[in-house]
RNA sequence: GGAGAGAUGUCUGAGUGGUCGAAAGUGCCGCUCUCGAAAAGCGGUAGGGUGCAAGCCCUCGUGGGUUCGAAUCCCACUCUCUCCGCCA
């Protein structure tokens, strides 16, 4: 969410934010209504002074007994309550419009990120690693995964329908040592590991930016304001929801593990072969809560791509890494990168981590500031990473390590959380 | 699921329907004292809206109601805590 006044004085600049990310927002409707609301907020307020006053002189004519004065203000009080009150209804409907509009505007790009309509505008900035060139014929992760009985998606899909999966043998236990790996190589740079609740309140949602707009990605629980988070950003954002931090609590860094749901409405028929697109998966997130600074927003957005590609080093998987467009980053992103990880099976690289900052556009929303070293109350900027997602990862960890013998070698960094072990076999 | 208690500022905690945005303590900031610190003393210290500003308005869990006027009375809801039951 934007600072209201901010587009008042700004709205060049919010209109144009709006074009670069395809946002159909009309500022000039918002602009009105808020003009609207203003003016009835001030008819509002003056009737409510003049109330207060007769309230105030009521006391006077009470304490020097001067009933006929008494019941004079009376009676004109009661005509200004009934002139509020006949006001009240619609101004608080205006400020709920206004309110709701508002969570519909984008979040200004920042001029460093490539304009462009869609993925396909986004600006690779960087490649890591060798793509696996194999002298024996390949397989695609979901024929490797059956040939090696690592999933059961039939029996799954007859539990939950779908786009549903159940991981099977040493592909369950690969995805348990990949949370348990992440957890701990980006604990170890000093960020505060977390558990948190993959339900979360229709608050927390708009906190993070989900809700209006993507409530149909998002599953509900029943007779309840409970929502499945589609990431622990979700949660860890409502977490904090109204606070206000000291400035040298800051930053607050944090690598949270939950399950996530996502609907992915509007995909039907996309990516139905195998473990990339499913409801269901679990996901290691960094996040970070830092001072209302840039550049201090910017340090973390590269410190966070970096903690996560080391992961994918440490994995030894080729990935690339892009520079989202504008057309292609959310609404709330002030910059985004993406990972994109090598599939083979596929001859393309594919997002496995999503990387932005979010300068105030989430604290906002969900109310969170720290008070500055000068007293003054400030909003935070907040941030998130990506550090590992399963099973999404599994495909390129699988392709790209298979060998000729069917089996599928286990990296190196990976194998203490398997207990040893070196490769996966046919069983 | 059953029974009870509660929700006030950074925190603890008081609050008779009007002078309460709110006592007191604590925390924090400043000053005095001190070589310095601690202690002590004095002063300041909620958030938001609107306005050039003075100011005005709002906020005591949320929403409604009573009233000229609600932190205070009434209703509903939400949440928290305690006990019992069930349970990973």
């Amino acid at each position: 969410m934007l600072d209201l006044a901010f587009i008042r004085n700004h709205p060049d600049i919010v209109k144009e934010a709006a074009r670069l990310k395809n946002n159909p927002i009309d500022i000039d409707a918002l602009l009105d209504l808020d003009q609207q609301v203003l003016t009835l907020q001030r008819q509002v307020e003056d009737a409510r002074a003049l109330q207060n006053q007769l309230s105030k002189r009521m006391q006077e004519a009470a304490k020097n007994k001067d009933n006929a004065l008494k019941t004079a203000l009376i009676a004109e009080g009661k005509e200004m309550a009934e002139q509020i009150k006949a006001m009240e209804p619609l101004l608080a409907t205006l400020t709920e419009e206004r309110q709701q509009m508002l969570y519909l505007v984008p979040n200004i790009p920042d001029p460093s990120a490539p304009v462009g309509k869609d993925e396909n505008d986004n600006v690779p900035i960087a490649y890591w690693g060798e793509k696996p060139r194999f002298d024996f014929e390949p397989l695609d992760h979901y024929a490797l995964m059956q040939k090696l009985d690592l999933v059961d998606i039939e029996r799954a899909v007859k539990v939950a329908g779908a786009r549903s999966y159940a991981l099977k043998g040493d592909a369950a236990r690969m995805e348990l040592a990949l949370m348990n790996f992440a957890f701990d190589r980006i604990a170890r740079k000093g960020f505060t590991p977390l558990i948190v609740p993959a339900m979360a309140r229709s608050f927390a949602f708009i906190g993070n930016g989900q809700f209006p707009k993507g409530r149909d990605q998002v599953y509900a629980v029943e007779d309840t304001d409970l929502f499945l988070v589609g990431t622990a950003e979700v949660s860890i954002t409502g977490m904090y929801k109204d606070e206000i931090l000291k400035a040298e609590e800051l930053p607050l860094t944090f690598v949270g593990f939950c399950p996530c749901f996502r609907q992915e409405a509007g995909t039907y028929g996309k990516d139905t072969r195998g473990v990339f697109r499913i409801h269901q998966f679990n996901k290691v997130e960094q996040y970070v809560i830092c001072h209302a600074d840039h550049q201090e927003s910017v340090r973390w957005h590269e410190q966070l791509l970096k903690n996560s590609v080391e992961l994918l080093q440490a994995l030894e998987l080729p990935y690339r890494v892009v520079n989202v467009c504008t057309g292609d980053m959310g609404d709330g992103k002030v910059g985004q990168y993406d990972v994109e990880s090598w599939i083979p099976s596929e001859g393309r690289y594919r997002e496995t981590h999503s990387c932005s900052y979010f300068h105030e556009w989430q604290a906002r929303r969900a109310n969170i500031r720290y008070r500055d070293e000068d007293g003054k109350v400030k909003f935070v900027h907040t941030l998130n990473n990506t550090a590992i997602a399963s099973p999404r990862i599994l495909i390129p960890l699988l392709e790209i390590h298979q060998q000729a013998d069917g089996s599928v070698r286990i990296p190196e960094a990976l194998r203490p959380y398997m207990g040893g072990q070196e490769f996966i076999k046919a069983r």
